[in-house]
DNA sequence: ATGAAACTATACATATCTGTATAAAAATAA
DNA sequence: TTATTTTTATACAGATATGTATAGTTTCAT
């Protein structure tokens, strides 16, 4: 892929993520990137599609990140639910976490029809079903109920540091999550 | 007060809700309202001022309800946490419901430095405190932490309510909630 | 070296944004 | 009624937004 694109992609991510999506403009964007709108242009149709391709590479880069986290330290899969949380504290306390992607979009958006607001709500969506198959693999018995639970916890926890660095909110969140997984009963063998 | 300046205020904060507030013009707001520009800005020196005005009614409003609503079903200081997320239930699924304001504003303001993003912040911090009000009044050990664990399953739960309405995730928070309020150690007497 | 593709520079069209200036109209009070 | 305040109507300034048109420059493969 051309590298100028892929600069335009990484310089968009950081200012959305930094400074807003609203209020990001794309002379903004080709400026940090040190191009021309003339180029953004010839790769993206439209700021929406820019918008869109950079929400969808954030939210494929988080879910590789996380997944390859949980299997490289834990093998077993009553582990790796455990060991979710240990890795949201990692990436949350990291210097250069911004907050979670959709869930700012989904409020910059808030319109149901618009295409962004929908990409937000299916990223949410995975996001909860990928939680719901490590708690399934683990044995529970009502996954879906546990990953509902997790995913409200854990997404409770990003807004709490992400309105305020080092609140240690992740902390609390984890002896949660461990009083939450402990409490729900497993599948019947 | 002036009638067309509750009228202003109300707009907006309905419009900002639901278009969110960067996409809101200040020309939208006096057309819904039925004014003008110049009756605007002699109510409000800026849009930011209006921001952060509806902003304030806006917490106000719902903390007063909230505590109202606690006091009002529950007179026991055990009952009344208790009660915290059957309150926030209500909220939540009613048709009206749009989400939390200062979580809102924090996505679209995230620049630090912003009075928006500040008080988004301080209004945060205000519902934790209020929350934390409540389990050190029932008696709770470490209220500070059974706290910031019940706000973020609450603003996580409400995260999810925003994005799909009717999707039945508080009934899962309450069900953590009662989970982790029996589990935390109660003071010594 | 020559032709094709990629990229830049710049100006522009069009729309929208916040905020103000000015004058007319309507409501209110004496 | 007269004087004062409030509100409207409208036009405007200045900034910024997205997106395009045009022409020139660089890069690069053959």
């Amino acid at each position: 892929m051309s590298p100028l694109r892929e600069k335009i992609l990484h310089v968009a991510t950081d200012l959305f993520q930094t400074r807003g999506i609203n209020s990001t403009g794309v002379d903004t964007i080709v400026a940090v990137a040190g191009t021309t709108k003339m180029t953004l242009y010839k790769y993206f149709r439209s700021k929406e599609d820019l918008i869109l391709e950079v929400m969808q590479k954030a939210h494929q880069d988080f879910q590789s990140w996380l997944n390859d986290n949980i299997n490289r330290s834990s093998k077993q899969p009553s582990e790796k639910i455990q060991n979710l949380l240990d890795c949201i504290e990692e990436w949350v306390t990291s210097p250069d976490f911004r907050g979670m992607a959709f869930i700012k979009a989904s409020a910059e958006f808030p319109n149901e029809e618009s295409p962004i607001h929908k990409l937000s709500a299916e990223q949410a969506k995975a996001f909860r079903i990928y939680i719901a198959s490590l708690a399934n693999e683990a044995g529970f018995a009502d996954a879906d109920g546990l990953s509902l639970q997790l995913s409200m916890l854990i997404e409770g926890a990003i807004q709490a540091e992400q309105m305020k660095r080092g609140s240690g909110a992740v902390k609390y969140a984890k002896k949660a999550a461990k009083i939450l997984i402990d409490s729900t009963p497993k599948k019947r063998t």
